[in-house]
DNA sequence: ATGCCGCAAATTGTATACACGTGCTGATGC
DNA sequence: GCATCAGCACGTGTATACAATTTGCGGCAT
């Protein structure tokens, strides 16, 4: 046990928050589906501990949004219903978008080049169609926005929603292009760049509204009391 | 949805649950004090449970920020730090901001009445000098702003934010009178009713740097209160 | 007398054991 | 043949037992 600790220090938390992390990852990664039950006895043996610090880890998750625990059955990775799909992005469009007001009125030079250099990579991923690098660094940029505030607070608000904002979109498979998504990154840049709060705003409102515009969030899985209709 | 109902039936009878309320109630209600152990044993016998439990609601609070938890070491009560402060009261100011501005635009006659309905509960105990009642009240004031927007991730979000804001209220002792704050909300609701954005959002964003300016963030006891823990 | 080392008490971190609830399966009856 | 219900297997919820770490106290040496 110590020596298998030992063999893994080079991660620096606990192994509570490994397992977080690694299943955090593998919903955004797409390798763990929506409605995925994760057993804890299957989880603790992958990582070599006990049930409690599995049930640590899916408690944290739940917390997060990423599963849901349900009493007596077991964890699965959650299946955001279309009304909290919306909800996220609403609160997104409103923190981000008051994220890129205040930004835009004391960013630096040198923070611009920073946003930049990130485009850079996008374009990179894009061009290269390096699909798990370009989603991962089309998500990315709105948390180096984040950042640029120096508010850690807001960095750690902003990254549970980014995350849940993932799970939703791949379960309700987006039809935006990256290629998409990143010229308008590049405009918000742009517009910041320029120090145009005005332009910059109504941008990122856009680009939220078009991410999730172009969402299946209609009408696939409608509401139970619809399907149970007394028609039997 | 199913599940989500039962998620929240389960969590909102279960012991984890009422432990972790009566911990954050005693935490706002000035009960514990900042760096008190919360001893898990301790916790155990009073709610008649085991460790097991106590740790999942210690854990929980932990994510809430309330409490530090000190590997090895145990619980205590959090100590935000001045940095913290400010940066939760930034977040607010962006978040609330919006809301608000996002309000002024949709907000409905019935919506209106239902915080004057509140505000007159604030003048009443303001005036009868309730202090455990005007503090509640003050609070909620925000709470149900957020909720108008019929949006429950951002109420949580929200509430998660007024929690850690009542921590860092009691900490650095607010000279903020609370008929200062009562008649800042008077004046945010008035231009509500006026559907006047600008200045719906501009009051808010006053208000948000008038609570936090009234904190005594500025001089010496960040690290002094951290040395000299009072509870031991 | 003082400072340092080491041991012991207490408390946290983890594992295991047991109790309870759920869902499946198979047998039984209509 | 199909529905129903009892029993069983599996997995979660909680408690308890054990290991590891911290901390304070006391003895010992300087």
């Amino acid at each position: 046990m110590k020596a298998l600790q030992a063999a893994e220090a080079h991660s620096a938390g606990s192994t509570t928050q490994r397992i977080v992390e690694s299943v955090t990852t593998a919903i955004v990664e797409r390798r763990l589906l929506p409605g995925t039950k994760l057993a804890e006895q299957q989880i603790a043996d992958i990582f070599g501990v006990s049930r409690t610090v599995v049930r640590q880890a899916l408690n944290q998750l739940s917390r997060d949004r990423l599963i849901t625990l349900e009493p007596a059955r077991g964890a699965f990775v959650a299946q955001p219903s279309v009304e909290e799909a919306r909800q996220v992005f609403e609160v997104r469009r409103l923190l981000e978008g008051a994220m890129v007001r205040q930004l835009a009125a004391q960013i630096s030079d040198a923070q611009v080049a920073q946003l930049r250099q990130h485009l850079r990579e996008e374009r990179a991923a894009v061009s290269r169609i390096d699909v798990p690098g370009r989603t991962r660094l089309l998500a990315d940029f709105h948390t180096v926005l984040g950042r640029l505030l120096g508010n850690e607070v807001l960095a750690e608000l902003l990254a549970d929603l980014l995350n849940r904002s993932s799970l939703i979109s791949l379960m309700y498979q987006s039809s935006h292009s990256a290629s998409h998504s990143q010229q308008e990154h590049e405009q918000i840049v742009e517009a910041l760049s320029r120090r145009d709060t005005r332009a910059a705003v109504r941008l990122m409102e856009q680009h939220l509204a078009s991410v999730e515009r172009n969402l299946h969030l209609d009408p696939r899985t409608p509401d139970l009391a619809a399907v149970l209709r007394p028609a039997e």
